[in-house]
DNA sequence: AAGTGGTCTAGACCACAAC
DNA sequence: TTGTGGTCTAGACCACTTG
């Protein structure tokens, strides 16, 4: 039931009438809102399929067209994944479609599909107190517990990430170093799948910075080379902050590719 | 005129009936197209209004509603913009909006505004004979003509960008080392005004490198600094690549700023 | 055959900009 | 006031998937 605002049975054309600027918004982006909403309580899970778009025009009270204008908007957000004939569908890390559908990092090769999964080594999984940076980052306070993940990542045998994750530690009560370790496919997916969060969109901010010894050694190159520095704000629902993760990336056999418009 | 395929005039449901698979191409797709070959032919110039919708709904005979999707798309790739009770215009880089439009590299500080535009330093501009790797990636023969520019980009007097650009020479005739220093404003709409040459969408290759004696001295950084690789391929319409870039960026005071979804 | 998303139309009305 | 893009509806039909 949005709001009534434009409607062809509000056949006299009574304004908003809320307080301040009337701030018009069209009927499709209260129902996009309707759907959002529905989508962080949970209703409808990962994967999962929502309502056809009759039904939820029925739901809404609108006609298919408008509901569709919706839709369309959130798939195009990649929260919603539409398939013809079938339905539309909640978005999630966990198809192997792209297999990891945040990292830019590809072989130089351009040989997606010859690289198998990362292999994961986990070098520490701990519970914390949020340093000052990271609390500000994740929009948290600098008293509040935080789970700190630090592991390397490499690709046919050779380390290739080196990475942090901050992760707030309210929402992510008993994670552990093994179920980081076992879970087979992207992190992410599990995060949907163990702790209901999804990750929806991604800031990075890139940098080239020279490895550090301890550095050197996890990712098996020489002192001083130069990496990678990525560090990622990933947001759920809401633009919520949920994790940070401050990378390292060899960029001798891979490359970061970004596409520009 | 859009050819035959789905239409309400078209009460049979006679198939496209060409060579192999049908490929069937909605109505909107063929009127994107359509305005496509128009922006590319010239009709309508960077930065000027097309005809209305109904304009082009009348010419193409269909209905608003079909070249609106059409636009919907065009506007979604960055080749049009739209606004509000002006009218549709043509995309064009020379729009002071967002400065340079496929440029990501930001002060750490985050205030885009403070840096005015960059000083540049024309170090070189020359013709000569494609070496085989631009070639390749300019599509074109080695033995054709490019144009090969270096320069120095600095902000507030810092230099922070040291690039290497490679044209096509058949479509940049005349183009001179004064002509792209004193020209105020963004190359690629410097491009636009003089060559005709409009790019429409780029991919980039980043990687992390260590500076070379001569970078180190062009970018005022000390030997071996890590710098920021990036390798911009530019294309134009039909997904004609016009320009490689091959730029190297300090991140010691900006980083390269991207959005994931 | 039934159900889903996808396309297309026709017409009404709204918000915004410019004259 | 006029013309532009923007929203909304209602209904028809098409393409794709599944039983």
């Amino acid at each position: 039931m949005p709001s009534s605002t434009p409607h062809p049975a509000d056949s006299n054309g009574s304004p908003p009438l809320e307080a301040g600027t009337p701030a018009f918004s069209p009927l499709y982006q209260q129902i996009k809102g309707l759907i959002l909403q529905s989508l962080q309580s949970g209703e409808w899970k990962p994967g999962e399929a929502i309502p056809s778009e009759m039904e939820l025009a029925a739901r809404f009270r609108v006609s298919q067209g408008t509901v569709r204008k919706a839709v369309d908007e959130l798939a195009a957000g990649n929260l919603l994944v539409r398939r013809q004939g079938k339905g539309t569908f909640v978005a999630t890390h966990a198809e192997h479609q792209v297999q990891y559908r945040f990292l830019r990092l590809v072989p130089d090769s351009g040989d997606q599909a010859s690289e198998g999964p990362a292999e994961r080594r986990i070098l520490e999984c701990r519970r914390t107190r949020a340093p000052a940076d990271i609390a500000r980052l994740l929009a948290i306070r600098s008293t509040d517990a935080v789970v700190q993940v630090r592991r390397v990542l490499a690709f046919n045998g050779t380390p290739t990430i080196l990475e942090d994750l901050w992760l707030p530690g309210a929402a992510f009560k008993g994670l552990s170093a093994e179920q980081l370790a076992d879970y087979r496919g992207p992190t992410y997916a599990m995060f949907e799948l163990e702790y209901g969060v999804r990750m929806v969109r991604a800031e990075e901010k890139i940098r080239a910075v020279a490895a550090d010894a301890a550095q050197a050694e996890l990712l098996d190159v020489s002192a001083a080379s130069p990496l990678l520095s990525v560090e990622r704000l990933a947001y759920t629902y809401n633009d919520t902050p949920m994790e940070l993760r401050r990378a390292l990336y060899r960029t001798d056999t891979h490359h970061y590719r970004n596409e520009l418009s």
